[in-house]
DNA sequence: CGGTCTGGTCATCATGTGATGACATCAAAC
DNA sequence: GTTTGATGTCATCACATGATGACCAGACCG
């Protein structure tokens, strides 16, 4: 925006392939990616993820650190992270950080990234007011787990309710017996 | 066990197959298990899956099939049915049924016995005791969000928790508010 | 023995995927 | 205008995976 748009942009380019990265791993996961498929999505030929990632996983992580900045750490147990969190699902889909939560990944390195990840976005934060790592964590993986399902469309009633309804009653179930200083 | 054993028996070779797809699926789910990885567990030629199930998707919708006596449909509720479940994790893995409430399968078939399989073992009767198809659904979904976090050990503090310390902190955050009646 | 059937083995195919490098093409520097 | 480096395109490779069918080998029967 800040200049006329060059016909042959590699920063360009390199932010297509990044964005589509991101939407896709969000919503399908690692695996379920294909280069391919995030060239075309970025309208950019997938050789190129090659040259300015190094590979696949270079685009991945890339993909984890650019949204690090996206959404400030705060309280998973307030209703209304609760509520902003599956607005954000429901709109770009569960997020690789959410998403590797429950699945482990083979590269090392993407499995240390995500790690760090998700201690310093969503765990460190509810395990200092909760005082409990344990509890921090199976905090993080239940959400985890109703983000996903929501995505999946395997439980029928969690998939096509109303967001409103949804909130209500992961807070119901999950914020309840927390912290509710 | 009840005859001798045949040096070529067809049954045999059928049951093997079925418990390591069931192995197998269960620890790593469907599209990270090979037939080639089931046949090896089983000790059999991986081309007999296509004999015995037609396909590796056949195998899978057997094995689901295959576990549908194992675990009496009971309340999730329960700390004593969390442990039980969780038990059956640490063992086994988190599960085809588990596994796949967090992600879609594309094969129609599959999803539509996945969905079935999962109201029927989980989500109705705790929906009977709730009174909320919702509420049922997004404890399901929490549940095997840390079921599968267990295993994936992307959460180090609940992949390495004493299973009694866990089953004590997912009794307190989503069994407590939950109908203690 | 000879025949036939069942169970098992193996080579091979088709496809999808990540990766790579040669080549083309545009744009800026001179 | 020519040169040169950056940018993009394309064909192709290597590999994994699911599937298939031809073939082999015991078993049972006559």
């Amino acid at each position: 925006m800040t200049e006329a748009p060059r016909r042959r942009d590699a920063a360009a380019s390199r932010a297509a392939l990044l964005q589509a990265g991101q939407d896709l791993f969000a919503d399908r996961g690692f695996d379920a990616t294909t280069v391919r498929d995030v060239g075309e999505r970025a309208g950019v030929d997938p050789a190129l993820i090659a040259r300015y990632f190094g590979s696949k996983t270079g685009l991945y992580l890339a993909c984890l650190h650019a949204e690090k900045g996206d959404a400030v750490p705060d309280d998973l147990l307030t209703p209304g992270r609760v509520a902003e969190l599956l607005e954000r699902v429901d709109a770009r889909g569960a997020g690789p950080v959410l998403r590797t939560a429950l699945q482990a990944h083979d590269d090392p390195d993407v499995q240390a990234a995500v790690v760090a990840e998700l201690r310093a976005r969503l765990v460190a934060p509810l395990a200092a007011r909760l005082g409990d790592d344990l509890r921090a964590e199976v905090l993080v993986a239940a959400f985890s787990g109703v983000a996903l399902a929501r995505g999946a469309g395997t439980l029928p009633a969690l998939a096509g309710a109303d967001r409103d309804a949804l909130v209500d009653a992961v807070v119901g179930l999950l914020g309840g017996p927390g912290p509710q200083e």
